[in-house]
DNA sequence: AATAATACCTAGATAGTCAAGGTATCAAGG
DNA sequence: CCTTGATACCTTGACTATCTAGGTATTATT
């Protein structure tokens, strides 16, 4: 992240499961999205990228699956599941609220 | 904080600078301006607040001075300095950065 | 042949927050 | 008078998300 990290800190997690909802993607490329989306802002680190996909997998919200055709390297990608899309929605709800608070506090709102 | 924790990683320091640049504050009444000017969206530890304070007057950001007066508690005032506001306008501009940045990746933008 | 990009991963350190506790004063209610 | 809750300061130990730095391997480019 360009941002200092802990702003970031709770947030990652979030930004994978938008990025898949959009479709299923492999983590070099959800890297490259949330980075293309936020206008280079983001700049995910692997090493927070895979524990994430990997925490996230655990907990049901993702499902990994290799893919492996000719001329290409093997690739894992991930498909959002509906736990996984609640989820998310329920972060987006929780994003907002934690925003809005804080641009209250800040005395823009 | 009710917000899950993580995601307020990082802006405790910026939402306390903010609070003081309106005037000097204590400890404890810093803790209630906050959760006030949020709805009560966030309410702040004192685990969290005091090493921030320290933190922030180790700095430069604060300076802190003791009043005393009858009938009431010693209370530990501080004020923000001039350093500190201009760490606080940066930290703002990150801010509007960051939250810009995650509402582009949600698709908000 | 060397380098950069792709693509997966892990381990150890760092740092912000939390829960839980401590100390002390004051006001209000029983 | 005594207990409770609010005020007001603080510290310690644990948790956890992220980072830095490293590893492995393949493919494309120069």
């Amino acid at each position: 992240m360009r941002i200092s990290k802990e702003l970031a800190k709770g947030s990652n997690g979030m930004l994978v499961l938008s990025v898949l909802e959009k479709g299923d993607k492999y983590g070099y490329l959800i890297v490259k999205e949330i980075a293309n989306l936020s206008d280079n802002v983001f700049s995910m680190n692997e090493g927070t990228l895979y524990p994430i996909l990997h925490s996230l997998e655990k907990e049901g919200y993702l499902e990994a699956y290799w893919v492996e055709a000719e001329n290409m390297r093997k690739r894992k990608y991930y498909r959002i599941t509906e736990k996984g899309r609640k989820e998310l929605a329920a972060q987006k709800t929780e994003w907002k609220s934690y925003s809005t608070a804080v641009e209250k506090v800040l005395g823009y709102v």
